[in-house]
DNA sequence: ACCTGAACACCGTTCAAGT
DNA sequence: ACCTGAACACCGTTCAAGT
């Protein structure tokens, strides 16, 4: 059976989701597509490659339509969205995050996040700030979130409760601290 | 030459420090201790409760006395000291954020950040959630920072500039949120 | 208490060669 | 264009046995 590049990276959604990030391996994945892990690498450079791709791919699926009319409304869309769209899939928050960091993949919140708030008037420096800090905040926060879920069915860990929807609370007070350094409606709301 | 618990976590600093997260393998750092690599499993249940004695020995590394005297001078002192801290290892801020993502060690930073917030008469949850979104911000900022730093010397990365110091500016703009929901002397400074 | 020796069950990656 | 076969240079972990 031959293969295309969207192949490999739906098996390794499979794969990813069935299994977890940690047997996401080369191995598996070819075995999982009937393949020799030799043959993934004439699809992709590299392993890092690959999950760049499958974490595009993870955000490519949860986009969904903007409602929002305001330039706050529109960050809180695209951070929601990008939360929900990792929390899809198990480690989905880890391996967006890692890809993000390594600087492949992922770029498209960070824009859409900048472009919400130079929309809203921002000086671009506190926009380019605002972004990071949401950014930082929601993969973070959605990273921590499902390492607890998954400790949950396996062991370890002892720590605090799970996190649950604080989410939005968090996620309310980074925007407010942005609005009051808005030039105009600080704090119409 | 026989060791015990603190001069392996030592050695392994030295391996993170000088060749990376990446590199501190069981075997590389029983080589460097002059040590079968079996023999560290004298000293640790296994690799994952050895990393997080590393991540809780940088940040004891990195302890410095409190100055402040109100609650949010002392929640900015924290978090710039647990930044410090990870700073100053080599791939710090990944090792420390995957500890504590772990629930294993690295629980003092956030412990600090909700007695600030308490003393400052924040309500308990209230106080958990700002901690926690917080931490967020160091860990995914200081990650993101040291992660670009690694690439300039090595290859990859083409992605946006260094974050360098604007980490003050989007821990201001939290720290102002979680002012905007103080009982008493909001937005007093 | 601390360590060795030897094994088990894996990894990512390369590369000539096949169809 | 897509894949095989075979190899290279590694991993974390276990466990009986040594001192």
């Amino acid at each position: 059976m031959r293969h295309h590049r969207p192949d490999v990276i739906d098996q390794a959604l499979v794969v990813l989701d069935d299994h977890g990030l940690a047997d996401l391996t080369m191995r598996r994945l070819g075995a999982e597509l009937g393949v020799r892990p030799s043959a993934l690498y004439h699809h992709f450079a590299n392993k890092q490659t690959l999950l760049a791709a499958v974490a595009d791919e993870i955000l490519a699926r949860g986009r969904r339509p903007r409602r929002g009319t305001t330039w706050d409304e529109r960050a809180v869309e695209v951070a929601v969205e990008l939360r929900d769209a990792m929390l899809a899939y198990r480690d989905g928050a880890d391996l967006v995050a890692t890809a993000h960091a390594f600087g492949l993949g992922a770029a498209t919140p960070y824009d859409e996040l900048v472009a919400a708030f130079d929309a809203g008037d921002l000086p671009h420096e506190l926009a380019r700030t605002a972004a990071a800090t949401v950014l930082h905040y929601v993969f973070g926060h959605a990273a921590h979130e499902q390492a607890h879920l998954q400790a949950g069915s396996a062991g370890a860990i002892d720590a605090d409760p799970p996190a649950g929807s604080d989410f939005d609370l968090g996620l309310a007070l980074i925007l407010d601290g942005i609005r009051l350094r808005h030039p105009q409606d600080a704090l119409t709301r």
